[in-house]
DNA sequence: TTGAAAGCGCTAACAA
DNA sequence: TTGTTAGCGCTTTCAA
């Protein structure tokens, strides 16, 4: 009844309990006879250890499992920084437990701490509530966080960030060598950090050409996209730069539905599978999600083994990835 | 130093162990008062519990942890799983340990023993191995496994399966009724369960019909892709059918290159973001992953309640989406 | 090199 | 309603 404990297997094998848990930790400073038997018996009873019990009673009440909180572990970017991480874990034997917080800041506090008392050696989180000052309540101090994707507020950790503000003014001063000048900026919510980036990268490119920012706030995906409205004013843009991949779909298919997709430039924040299969091809400005993932998995194990110093912002550079939209050149007035 | 224990709340709050175990398990019978100065301990402290103690000694052993053992959880077939059963699990106060297998049968059995050491409550596998014998060595025989988009071999368990040969089936009796009759099948590695029974719905459909099979497995990643070949033969197929959304990707790019994506017809085995912004739009056959998901999650939650049923076949059927692609006639001889 | 005893943080069984 | 005692499966400490 139950599985078998090492209680067990030191009958069986006919030697004290600290034997076998010597033999079962490698400790090499057992005699190769009596080892061999251990393992016999640990192979016949189908003896497993017990984490729980293991990490009980060990100094460095390690578990070797980390917490991963992502937007949402179904979405593109989220679902390959995901893969990151885990590669990264998988080369030092460590396992990933993994959420999706859906925008709930609730969710993102209740998921930490679930993590938290499952004994996670230490969390990554894509930040979604507006601070973290909860952490330092569910969280036993010694248990390092990393942030990625966005800055955290109220809790000190590593923070793995997009150059969302410089890539975005790279994609747009992209669409001002190409000739246009009204561009306007369909932008994520603004609660979110990284959209606030990309418009100030917006501004910035704008602004050092001289030219007049137009923007509007995408809404949720129930309203009717914004792009139609924008392309009914008198003096339309001639080129679109959108803050957000699923802005992007959306206003690919709203200038498909005008048939205005081979005359009205658009760039897009962030990369999507089979962007270049679509007529015309979708130029991005893409994230690395793997590089960010991986730079969060580093950072956090080197936390977890001891590192010590001054919390650390990295940057991970994105990427012009011109296929053909956004080199469309303004057409008509 | 290290976390406070129940002990450091008992003694901060002058009652017993026992008193602070009963009000953290919100056992209620305790005297308010007390309860309350207990509770006032806790959040002192920033007690919380040990996990790992608590079910080293609990009769129930759970730890409301299963673990999810997909293809590669940044493709958006498992991710969108793994969403279902996250979403599944979350209702129910449950935690999910994931991770990628790759097609590698020693990743999975790796994978499924840590997370068995790490007392899963129960597994939900997308099996790659040939066979899934090795779970009875590395699993506890009171562990619940259910099985995913791919049945098992050597154990026992629920097993939730699209309709994979009837959905082929479906698919190529669309593409004669759309007047085919040269209509070539561009096969997924024969290893994988699913690419044999879509091929199986495939064979159905063209010999209930009297038409001739023809079939090509598709290379991996690294070679070219297979339809340009067949479509430089004598009697080129007018119509193709893919047997899985990457090689349904590879033809959409060989039919583009090739100039031939409004003359070939081409249905896909499995939806994907964006097929329906192609030109032109692919049909597809879908699986469903979120009703596969949320099955897989509610039979193994029916079994670690303690359903001892027999395992179970659930079938989810696929559908088929006509787009475009799909309902293209055939052209010249 | 091996083993005996203690105890990690908690809950079960029982007693008061 | 509250407390006491034992012990979950393991590692640690210390003794042999």
């Amino acid at each position: 009844m139950g599985r078998p404990t090492m209680n067990d297997v030191a009958r069986s094998a006919g030697v004290s309990l600290k034997t076998v848990s010597r033999v079962v930790n490698g400790e090499g400073t057992v005699n190769p006879a009596l080892a061999a038997r251990v393992r016999a018996a640990v192979a016949l009873l189908g003896y497993r250890p017990n984490l729980g019990a293991t990490m009980l009673r060990r100094n460095d009440r390690r578990t070797r499992t980390i917490g991963l909180l992502l937007d949402d572990v179904s979405e593109p970017f989220s679902a390959a920084v995901h893969r990151a991480v885990e590669d990264e874990a998988r080369t030092r034997g460590v396992h990933v437990l993994t959420g999706s917080l859906d925008d709930d800041p609730g969710r993102e506090r209740d998921l930490a701490g679930a993590f938290a008392r499952r004994h996670a050696d230490g969390l990554i989180i894509t930040p979604t509530a507006p601070d973290q000052a909860y952490l330092a309540r569910e969280l036993p101090p010694d248990v390092p966080v990393v942030f990625v994707d966005r800055p955290a507020a109220g809790h000190r950790g590593d923070t793995v960030l997009a150059t969302n503000r410089d890539g975005a003014a790279e994609a747009v001063r992209h669409l001002i060598a190409h000739g246009h000048r009204r561009i306007a900026f369909l932008a994520g919510a603004p609660r979110i950090a990284t959209a606030r980036s990309r418009r100030l990268g917006y501004r910035d490119a704008m602004r050092e050409a001289g030219l007049p920012v137009c923007e509007a706030v995408e809404p949720g995906p129930g309203a009717e996209a914004t792009a139609p409205a924008l392309l009914r004013l008198p003096y339309p843009p001639t080129a679109l730069f959108t803050g957000q991949h699923l802005i992007t779909v959306r206003a690919v298919r709203a200038l498909r539905r005008l048939g205005l997709h081979r005359r009205i430039a658009l760039l897009g924040f962030d990369d999507f599978p089979l962007a270049d299969l679509l007529d015309p091809a979708v130029t991005v400005v893409s994230r690395d999600p793997a590089a960010m993932g991986r730079a969060a998995a580093r950072a956090l194990f080197a936390r977890i083994d001891g590192d010590t110093k001054q919390p650390r912002e990295i940057s991970i550079p994105t990427m012009l990835i011109p296929r053909g939209s956004g080199e469309l050149r303004p057409t008509g007035s």
